[in-house]
DNA sequence: CTAGGTTAGACAACGTGGTTGTCGAAATAG
DNA sequence: CTATTTCGACAACCACGTTGTCTAACCTAG
């Protein structure tokens, strides 16, 4: 991370004569793009009647999955542990996104899934993603802008995403 | 965010066949190619000597700046308040990154600068990160990275990058 | 069938980073 | 000179993560 700092380099043309990027400026902005996205969707949710969702929940959604999972589970895909996971979704239960139905075929496990409201914010939230989108096929052309995931896919090649998104970022 | 719940959308041929991508994958992996950086930034800061650094230090040598700010100014910059920039300033001088000089100028306020050290990880950061850039070169070739970056700037407009991160992802 | 080990979830204590509120000292406006 | 603003420090509090412990339930050997 640096602008000021920058290590102006070994001679030649700088690389922005060339139209290249420093570095740190490529990190920086797939980060604002993808802020840019999350924040838009959430401003949108909040319109339409999902005003208490936050980033981090659209992962915890991910997570739980279609067939719904447990505290533990959860826990292992966030990357955080058991206790964590719980309360998290004591707060998603307050909130009316998720339920906790004991298992019948074992009495320890409480499978947490998405209730019908939860659905909902899923389905609105892939709408607008896709409506942004479409927004940036205008602005590149679709031509571009194909292109432009092709090589998204290429630098980011995992089919699984980390979900580990808590956390992340802190201080230690 | 949704895979499993995609809105499978109106008739004709399905996105994925023509090549496009669903939104809510765009985001995802614009996060994860950030992601992707910043892991490797810290990996190799790690090994170069500098292995208490975290992502979030990276955004507060940024608003710190060349010429020092105070804690004050700091949380503005940020998006926190002046006593958590204070807090995480406490931990940055405890690591040898920065140092608090007094002001002739006016008693009141302490000047926060970056020491040699934190200037060391900077250069060093902006180095890593042009390396990263450089096997992406290769990866997609220089003239495919080129109209990527352009494009990555057109959909990113803005000159000044948010700095507010803290507290961004938060469940409340 | 039972004994021992494992697993899920609840509960408590704690740490870290964020918040607000208050205060005194220094600068500044009138 | 006085009144107001601003900076930094200190304290209380809160959100959200951690670890540790405990009980109930399951599973597997013998």
């Amino acid at each position: 991370m640096s602008s000021e700092y920058r290590t102006e380099a070994r001679g030649e043309m700088p690389a922005e004569a060339r139209g290249e990027m420093p570095g740190y400026e490529v990190a920086l902005r797939l980060f604002q793009g993808f802020r840019l996205m999350i924040d838009e969707l959430h401003a949108e949710l909040a319109r339409q009647g999902h005003p208490d969702l936050r980033p981090m929940h659209g992962f915890v959604f991910q997570a739980i999955g279609p067939d719904g999972t447990t505290a533990v589970e959860l826990g292992r895909r966030l990357g955080v542990s058991k206790q964590a996971a719980g309360k998290t979704l004591d707060g998603l239960e307050r909130l009316g996104y998720v339920v906790r139905e004991s298992d019948p075929r074992d009495a320890r496990r409480k499978v947490v899934r998405l209730t019908e409201r939860g659905v909902d914010s899923l389905v609105r939230s892939a709408r607008i993603f896709d409506e942004i989108r479409a927004r940036w096929a205008v602005a590149l052309g679709p031509d571009r802008l194909r292109a432009f995931e092709s090589d998204l896919r290429t630098l980011t090649p995992s089919e699984m995403f980390p979900l580990d998104v808590p956390g992340w970022f802190g201080s230690d």
